[in-house]
DNA sequence: TGAGGCGGTTGCATAATAGAACTCAATTAC
DNA sequence: GTAATTGAGTTCTATTATGCAACCGCCTCA
């Protein structure tokens, strides 16, 4: 049987993953955040299967997450707007990875505003206002593209993440 | 062969891959997020096979990011801290896929501080001083935890994000 | 006492990945 | 001008991991 497909979740985060969950995915988005272009550079960062980087890349073209173009006379592969705007997923994930299991001797990448020189704010959650919220802090309210007949469990479902406690 | 683990790369993002990187494991943790507790829960929410949902489960404890407790006579699976701190992954994710692969009737998940109500911060990345970065405006730098020697591919990572134009 | 419900485990068929070897075209080297 | 190299994939095979269905043991409730 093949791979289940996330699409029968009506769920956001569910079609991001069906994008770029796959196995190795994120890291060919993160070394083209890094400026990787080609394909053999993409290999030998990674260490992946020629074959799987084949598909992945060809699958990322097709999301319209890269764009595949021959204007030096060989194959490039970078990022669009749509690719681009996974940089905070990036660097989330990134900022989990240094908190909980980090390297012994610190922190592995630091972000820094190009401008000046400093820091980005640290990811986080933060309310209109400025204030940064702690997870239970924030609630999800049901929008007009997920209706409460689409909630496979109904009662915990609308609770928002209230019973996370 | 095995499935290629991602220890060989010094990357945090590879770290909280290793982890979090799965099919299905965003989505349990997302359920979790949103209230499940229970096995058949995750189950029935997802559709996920019984044999991959306790692989993933067994995971996930092992991890630290779900806990596993028989407090009241059943076993109950649920966020840690070092889970609940997978919040902002969460939201990057869903933001990206509400923005990308939009439901045609709009948003299906609004995020709101629990205070008041209101919609929190727009996911993205912030300079110290509060403006908002668009993804060129920022620039990694090498922290201690990540030599140069250690970069595959030198002269591309040394530049960090310099060559994304 | 037996009919579910819950939380898994077991066994099987198939798809996805890893690894290596192999094209095929364009450069570069000699 | 021909050989050797490089880059970008494709093809082939062995082995996992996933999906599905059936099963098991424990508890509850009628």
């Amino acid at each position: 049987m093949k791979l289940k497909s996330f699409e029968h979740l009506n769920c956001s985060l569910a079609q991001t993953l069906s994008v770029v969950g796959e196995h190795w995915t994120m890291l060919i988005v993160r070394d083209a955040f890094f400026g990787l272009r080609r394909f053999d550079q993409f290999q030998s960062s990674l260490g992946i299967a020629r074959n799987v980087l084949s598909v992945r890349l060809k699958k990322l073209v097709q999301a319209g997450v890269l764009e595949r173009s021959e204007d030096r006379g060989y194959p490039e592969y970078r990022l669009t707007e749509k690719g681009l705007a996974l940089q905070p997923v990036m660097i989330a994930m990134t900022h989990w990875g240094d908190t909980y299991m980090p390297h012994p001797e610190g922190k592995r990448l630091i972000f820094v505003d190009r401008k000046n020189g400093k820091a980005i704010k640290p990811v986080g959650i933060y309310a209109a206002d400025g204030r940064r919220l702690k997870p239970k802090e924030i609630r999800a309210k049901l929008g007009p593209g997920l209706q409460d007949a689409q909630l496979s469990v109904q009662p915990v479902w609308l609770e928002g993440m209230e019973r996370n406690e």
